[in-house]
DNA sequence: GCACTTGCGGCAAACGTTTGTGTAAAGCAT
DNA sequence: ATGCTTTACACAAACGTTTGCCGCAAGTGC
C-alpha cells in the first residue's frame, strides 16, 4: 500500500545525489540566480530533477520549528453564514494561496469572550498573524493584542487606529441620502446594524451628515439599531414603525437586513417603492433577484479581504503599512423607484 | 517588549522544576490517573503548577514533526459564499474546535483541476484528513485519492461508496412530491441543479419516483440542470418556460435557485402561489422572509457538519465507519398555498 | 613567490517534542 | 540477606528543516 510509505525527506534526495542536505536545501529555496551561489550548475540541475522526479515537498512543521515562522494566520470573523464575511474571506484565502500562506477561519458570533478564546487558540497554533473580521469600537481587546506584539490588521471593520482594509462606509451612507433625496423622500429612517460595528456607526454617520448638508436633520427615532441579518432587520423595522408610524424611505446597514424589513411592510401592507424606499447595503447577488429588486450600495467584499491579507504580510515583512479604505458606488433598483408625487 | 520573550518551552519547566523534559511532557498529555504511573504525586504537582503559572503552550509544530500527525484537517467546499457550505463548514469547524483539531478550508468553484490542486495543497501542508464538500459523481479523483491511502470523508454530496455524511435526499424530494401533489398540483417542473451533485441527482429522483408511484410522469422537458444559485435558479426557470410554458409547480433543488425562479415569474407576471407554487430546498433563514414566504425542505446542515468530522477522526483513529444519511423535513409556507380551483 | 578573494559545498547545531529504553531506589516476599 | 517486582524518574534518539561557520580548491592581483 503507496500510504505506508514515508514522504520524501531533503536527506533522501541528498544521499541520492551524493550531497549534504544543507546544500539542497539552499538550492531548493533559492531564486535561480541566487541558487548559483551555493551550488555548481551540474549540481543544481540534478538536484532539482531528482526533487521533481520524487516529488519532494518540504515538510512544513519541520520548517517551522526551525525558522519559527509557520505559514499560517488566523482570520475571525463574526460569522461565516454572513454572505459578505464569507466574500471577505474568499478574497482572503484568495490571496494567501497565492502567497503560500494558509489560513484559518473561525466564528466568533460577535461576543468578545468568544474573540479572546479563539484567538488564543489560533496564537497556540502559532499563525504568524491575524486578521480581525469583527473588530469592536471600544474594545480595549485590540489593544491589549498590539500591546502583547501580536501582528494583526482588520478586515471590514475598523477599530481604534488599528491597521485596516475597509469599504468608506461614509462615502456610502452619503451616496444613499444623496439618490434618496434627490428622488424625493424626505423622513429617512436607518436601520443602523449592532452599535459596535464600525460600518453600521459609518453608514449611518454617513447619510445623517449628508442630509444634514441638505438642510434635512434624522431625528433619533428614525434611528433603531439591530442585527445584520433578515430577523434583526425584521425587529428592527417593526420597532421604528411602531414607534413614529412609517417612514418613505429606509436605508438598512446590510442587504439581509433590508429583506427582513422588506418582510414587515409586505406583512403591514405598505408598499415598496410607493409607499416606502428600501436601501440596503453590500449588493448581495439576492438583491437583483428579489420580487421587488433592491436598491444598493456595492461595496469591493472580495478585493478588502485581498488587500487586508496583503497588509498583513506587509506587517509582517516589517513595512510601515497605511490602512486602505475602498470606494462603494450605488445600485439604483426597483425597490428605491421615485415615489408618485404625494396628492 | 513582551513580543520578544520567546514561547516558554518544556525544557524551561523542567529546568525550572529540576526534572526532566520527558517527565513533563509525559505528566502534560497523560490523564489525571495515567500520570501516576510516571511522576509522583508531588512532582506532578509541581509540574501542573509551574506549567500554569508560566502559561505553557505546546509548540504544535514541533509536537507534529515527533508524532507525524498534524491535528490539522483540510476542508474543500464548492464555495464558502454559498449559505449551505458555510453553515456545514460552521458544522465542521465547531466540532474541530472542541476535538482540538484545526481547520483549513478553500473554494474548489467545483471545477475539478481545483479540487485537485487544492488537494495537493493540503496534503502538502500535512494534513491528516480531508472533508470534502463537492464531490462529483463519476470523476475518478477521489477514488485515486482512496488509492494513495489518503483519509477523507465526504459531507453534503456523497459519491461511490466513499463514507459521507449527507442529507437523505432522495426522501426529501419525495416529501415535497406529496405535499405538492396533495394540493392539487399536476404538472411538476424540476430545477435540478448540477448534474454532478449527487444532492439535485437524489432530489430530483426523489420526486420523480414519488410522482411516478402515484401515477404521474415527469416528462423530460420538466427538468432542467442548472446551477445551485439565484441566476442558476432564474436561467434554468427562463429555459423551462420557453421551452413548455408554466408548469403549476417548480421544485428547486435549492433555495437560492428558487429565488432566482421567482425572478422569472415575477418578469412574467406569473402569479405565486396562485399560478405556480415554488418550493426550495434548505430551508434558509431567507426562505420565511421573503415577500412570498418559501415552502421548502429543511436540511440539518450544521448537524451535517459535525457529523462529517466526527466520520473522519473515527476514520483516522482506525475505527470501521459507516456513512450516514440525515432526515429532511418540509417547511410550508405561502408559496405553495394550494390553488384556486380552476375554472 | 605571496596573500587574497571567490566558488562550491560539507559539518553540525539548533528548533521543541515524543517515546523506547535504562536504572536507581524502594517495597515485598522468601 | 537474596531475589523480584514496582515506582519514579533520567537519557538520548529521533522527527525534517534551516543556517552559521568552516574548508578546500582554483583563480586573481601584485
Amino acid at each position: 500500500m503507496e500510504s505506508r510509505s514515508r514522504p520524501v525527506t531533503l536527506r533522501m534526495i541528498a544521499d541520492e545525489i551524493g550531497v549534504n542536505v544543507s546544500t539542497v536545501s539552499r538550492v531548493i529555496n533559492a531564486s535561480d540566480t541566487e541558487a548559483r551561489r551555493w551550488a555548481s550548475g551540474e549540481v543544481i540541475e540534478r538536484i532539482r530533477a531528482v526533487v521533481a522526479e520524487r516529488g519532494y515537498q518540504r515538510n512544513p512543521q519541520a520548517a517551522s520549528l526551525r525558522t519559527r515562522r509557520s505559514g499560517l494566520v488566523g482570520v475571525l470573523v463574526p460569522r461565516l453564514q454572513d454572505y459578505v464575511l464569507a466574500t471577505i474571506y474568499e478574497g482572503i484565502e484568495e490571496a494567501a494561496t497565492e502567497q503560500g500562506i494558509s489560513t484559518f477561519v473561525t466564528n466568533s458570533l460577535d461576543v468578545p469572550a468568544n474573540q479572546i478564546a479563539r484567538t488564543e487558540i489560533m496564537l497556540s497554533r502559532r499563525v504568524d498573524g491575524l486578521i480581525f473580521g469583527d473588530a469592536h469600537t471600544g474594545e480595549p481587546f485590540l489593544d491589549e493584542l498590539a500591546e502583547r506584539g501580536v501582528k494583526f490588521v482588520l478586515v471590514s471593520r475598523r477599530a481604534g487606529n488599528h491597521v485596516s482594509a475597509t469599504c468608506d462606509d461614509v462615502m456610502g451612507g452619503r451616496l444613499v441620502a444623496e439618490h434618496l433625496l434627490a428622488s424625493g423622500r424626505r423622513d429617512i429612517g436607518i436601520l443602523a446594524g449592532q452599535p459596535y460595528a464600525s460600518t453600521g456607526i459609518d453608514r449611518t454617520a454617513g447619510i445623517v451628515q449628508a442630509c444634514r448638508d441638505a438642510g434635512i436633520d434624522i431625528p433619533p427615532h428614525r434611528i433603531v439599531q439591530g442585527g445584520f441579518d433578515a430577523p434583526g432587520g425584521h425587529e428592527a423595522a417593526a420597532q421604528m414603525i411602531e414607534a413614529g408610524g412609517c417612514p418613505d424611505a429606509i436605508f438598512a446597514a446590510n442587504d439581509f437586513a433590508a429583506i427582513g424589513a422588506m418582510g414587515v411592510l409586505r406583512e403591514r401592507g405598505i408598499s415598496v417603492p410607493d409607499d416606502v424606499a428600501v436601501v440596503g447595503y453590500n449588493d448581495t447577488p439576492l438583491a437583483a433577484e428579489l420580487p421587488i429588486p433592491l436598491t444598493t450600495v456595492r461595496s469591493p467584499m472580495h478585493e478588502m479581504g485581498r488587500r487586508g491579507l496583503d497588509l498583513l504580510v506587509a506587517l509582517l515583512r516589517g513595512d510601515e503599512v497605511e490602512s486602505v479604505r475602498l470606494a462603494p458606488d450605488l445600485v439604483v433598483r426597483a425597490s428605491s423607484a421615485a415615489a408618485p408625487s404625494k396628492m
